[in-house]
DNA sequence: TCATTTTTTAGAATCAGTCTAAAAATATTA
DNA sequence: TAATATTTTTAGACTGATTCTAAAAAATGA
């Protein structure tokens, strides 16, 4: 563990985010002003291998990263694109079964309109 | 629905494939030999808004396409990186409780060790 | 038909992510 | 500690998936 994989971590595992590549090395250069992109991506790789993060792929284009490694469900806002946590009911041992094989890690991938932009899409008028 | 599109979504729709936008396009043009590239990723950014066809993404670097929307597991063989679908059972009620917001659609990504690949990774006379 | 809109095409452009090779840091061994 | 070997970092070039662009073609509709 050196010090860019140290800041590359405490970066992404402030709470509640799941930053780019990119804001991570944005937010790592504030902590390590001469930490390379390449230093970044490396780091990310070695912490995923070492099931510190997690990536996880929104919908659009950039990998993102989260700090649990845990599984759990992500809810993606298809209009704010907000990227929200939740708990899921335990359900390994039901996946051992079907997946006929030895299970890594899950996470379920909600896409979904979250309450603030819902009520912003009605329209009580029309 | 051009025939550019009929084309795109009829090589999606084979049984059990999960194509990149690469594969579709080489798939593509033996139907339609002069279809381009550009139009491919059109007409899959069409039949994804429209419901028809499901984009899904593998942890290598490009995006797949699934012939159903309707919410569904996905083994990912962190091996041989095959891809096999599975029923889910349906939570979408307690999805929407989580949520609280209004469900669009939901996949279960599970990364495990395959039967065949866990199979020749054992080593017995160790 | 004529005008309007949508789609397709080919290729250029973009951008996330990877690779490279030299320099720096770290670990190892004498 | 000095010498050597290994790992990591760095900057920038490179790659490859996807998007953009502008002109041509096709579809739509009055």
């Amino acid at each position: 563990m050196t010090r860019q994989r140290a800041a590359v971590l405490s970066v992404v595992s402030r709470k509640g985010c799941h930053y780019t590549a990119e804001e991570i090395f944005t937010e790592a250069k504030l902590i390590l002003p001469t930490i390379s992109r390449a230093t970044v991506y490396n780091s990310l790789h070695a912490l995923e291998r070492d099931r510190l993060i997690r990536r996880i792929t929104a919908e659009d284009s950039s990998d993102r990263y989260d700090s649990s490694y845990i599984p759990h469900g992500h809810l993606y806002c298809t209009r704010c694109a907000k990227i929200t946590d939740f708990e899921l009911p335990s359900f390994t041992e039901h996946l051992c079964a079907v997946a006929d094989g030895e299970i890594d890690s899950y996470e379920l991938k909600v896409r979904y309109i979250c309450k603030e932009c819902k009520k912003m899409v009605e329209t009580p008028k029309m």
